[in-house]
RNA sequence: GGCCCCGUAGCUCAGCAGGAUAGAGCACAGGAUUCCUAAUCCUGGUGUCGCAGGUUCGAGUCCUGCCGGGGUCGCCA
């Protein structure tokens, strides 16, 4: 249960009501009437501003109304106290018995609890991680990678239909350099004399030298040929190339426990013509024309040469410039890749398109927009979250990387340094557009200033209640059968109930985290949550009344293990949709 | 020069799709800790929400302009 829905739900009956005693004007708008926890929470459990949002069609002032629907909601039983304050809210204090019930709910449901369905079953791509295949994957993809898995976690959870997808850059110059690079190395391995200077130019990196050692082994009816220079010999060193380095990257997402459904190649879309399909389509609905751009202002390249070119209007779809899609030597750009690809998406059925891309492809926002409106004509949404840039700190210095070979650090070296699950959660702790810092020593740190181990201390902490009510009441039946039947009226103390409440909020956070496409504030939640239960775990050391087990009253404990249970399950669900291992035990 | 993102406490950051007196952690200060369930605990102050207008019952949140930081700007992907 969704308990601000619920009393939103009860908030409109009781306007309902109102419509019928002529109070209200029937057909009055409530699309703007919420029911929220008030900031502070003196002010009660739920606020509502139905009498702010109505007084105007009702005619009346503001806390008149609200005097009226403070009346009808006194009548609930689930209502203790109903208060108006300030211009015209309407505070409400939930009965405790309320909120004692919703232990139950969440044992009853359990990791199902925060479900929604707001997606209704809709179809949502979510394109993430995407790295080219010219190298493993660094850092910068991971917080990409981390990010969009967990999104499409989160989408799935609110209810949609969730594709995850990998866009494959396998077509363009730089997969032709791959493949060159790969030639020249094989060449070398065998015992040409190259200098280093032959590779300028060329891809670095060791993984194409592992490549190329790997492609002499292939057998000989495999194997490209370093020395024809023919076409054939370069399709196959190209083709082994992106193989190669793609199960690499595939290994790398494993490791960080990153899965794919549907791997999309450029050259597979480029090949099969659906670049021309759409060109033709939008040529004929008059959305390309040949023209010549101005060079870009304060910022003219030397070379600059003025000449016509397919552009794409894409001014008419809300971008500053119309967009080329063809390069001088007739290729298609990116960006003409790119609209096929959106355009395919869209054709296998998703209404709402989600691309996880880096911070330095913000500029290329709007015309993928524009293209998306004009491909899908209204019928499909893009939404792009770029993921700003990650400094990995060593001993309280910024790591420095460059492009240069060998010095650029690899998901894998940080996953095997400090395991998968640190490196999920914390790439989850920020919002998604603001910088992160990544501090070796403070996320592998076992105190409460490492937001990673204060979570998954308080899931561990909780299945320790468990082991020691075992052992110091091993007659007490600690099954969830018996859990759920506990007698919760005896969840009086206030840290328990404020415990439940910020429970109950659970399918909220939920929701709201999906709508805005920000997983990261179940991170947040999570750290509240496990503050909240590690003080109220606390609490015990001054009052040892409040402690969850007190060996004379197996009644009573029972009924807090369920608590403790029902924290631990939503901490569970929080953080296996991070993809994160929740630890039953600290070592 | 155009466009995009960011600007909130000394620091790092939240701020729940416009709500009431703007929050947390760190740092800082004071206190507790023979007891106990596991990695200490409690208490305390701090803000021209970059600046200036605007929209409205109400703005950190929306709009416009400016300032500052970062990114990006045909033939890279």
């Amino acid at each position: 249960m969704n308990v601000f829905r619920h009393f939103r739900d009860e908030v409109a009956a009781v306007l309902a009501a109102l419509t019928e005693t002529g109070d209200l004007p029937a057909g009055a708008d409530i699309d703007r009437v919420t029911c929220e926890p008030p900031r502070d929470a003196s002010h009660g459990d739920m606020a509502t501003n139905a009498a702010l949002a109505l007084a105007g069609a009702a005619g009346a002032k503001p806390r008149d109304l609200a005097g009226k629907i403070a009346e009808g909601l006194r009548r609930l039983d689930s209502v203790a106290a109903v208060e108006v304050a300030g211009p015209g809210f309407i505070n409400i204090r939930i009965a405790d018995g309320f909120w004692q019930r919703r232990v139950a709910d969440i044992l009853a449901t359990g990791p199902a609890y925060g479900d929604a369905d707001i997606g209704r079953g809709e179809a949502v791509n979510v394109e993430f991680t995407s790295a080219n295949p010219t190298g493993p994957l660094h850092v910068a993809h991971a917080r990409g990678a981390v990010f969009g898995d967990a999104l499409a976690a989160l989408l799935e959870k609110a209810g949609y239909a969730v594709t995850r997808e990998y866009y494959i850059n396998d077509w363009g110059g730089q997969i032709d350099i791959l493949a060159e690079s790969l030639l020249k190395r094989m060449r070398q391995l065998r015992g040409e004399a190259l200098p280093e200077e032959a590779f300028e130019g060329l891809y670095p990196g060791q993984d194409v030298i592992d490549a190329a050692r790997a492609a002499l082994d292939l057998p000989p009816d495999e194997r490209p040929d370093p020395d024809s220079g023919g076409e054939e010999d370069r399709i196959r060193a190209r083709d082994f190339a992106v193989a190669w380095m793609m199960d690499r990257i595939r290994d790398d997402l494993a490791a960080l426990g990153v899965r794919h459904d549907v791997f999309s190649s450029e050259r597979s879309l480029v090949e099969a013509g659906a670049v021309d399909t759409v060109f033709a389509d939008l040529e004929a609905r008059g959305l390309i024309y040949t023209g010549v751009l101005d060079p870009p202002k304060g910022k003219r390249p030397d070379d600059w040469e003025e000449r016509p070119q397919s552009l794409f209007r894409a001014t008419e779809f809300g971008d500053d410039v119309d967009r080329p899609l063809k390069k001088s030597n007739g290729d298609w750009t990116y960006f003409a890749t790119d609209i096929a690809y959106h355009r395919d998406k869209w054709n296998r059925g998703a209404g709402l398109l989600i691309d996880v891309w880096g911070a330095d492809h913000q500029g290329y926002i709007p015309r993928m927009k524009a293209a998306v409106e004009a491909i899908a004509q209204g019928g499909a949404t893009l939404d792009v979250k770029v993921v700003q840039l990650v400094r990995l700190i060593r001993d309280g210095a910024v790591v420095k990387m460059s492009k240069r070979a060998g010095d650029v650090v690899t998901v894998r070296e940080v996953v095997d340094e400090v395991g998968k699950d640190v490196v999920r959660f914390v790439m989850l702790t920020r919002r998604n557009d603001a910088p992160l810092d990544f501090d070796f020593a403070r996320v592998t740190e076992q105190s409460k200033d490492n937001p990673v181990f204060y979570v998954q201390y308080a899931h561990a902490r909780s299945h320790s209640v468990f082991r020691q009510a075992r052992d110091i009441l091993p007659d007490l039946d600690t099954g969830p059968a018996s859990l759920v039947n506990a007698d919760f009226s005896t969840l009086t103390n206030e840290g328990e109930l404020s415990l439940i409440k910020k429970l109950t909020t659970w399918p909220r956070v939920i929701e709201n985290a999906a709508e805005t496409h920000e997983p990261h504030r179940i991170a947040f939640y999570l750290y509240d949550i496990a503050a909240d239960f590690h003080a109220h775990w606390n609490r015990g050391r001054d009052e040892p009344d409040l402690r969850f087990i007190r060996p004379d009253e197996p009644s009573l404990t029972l009924a807090r293990l369920a608590l403790v249970k029902a924290v631990a399950t939503v901490i569970a669900s929080g953080l296996v949709l991070f993809g994160v291992a929740p630890a039953e035990e600290m070592r």
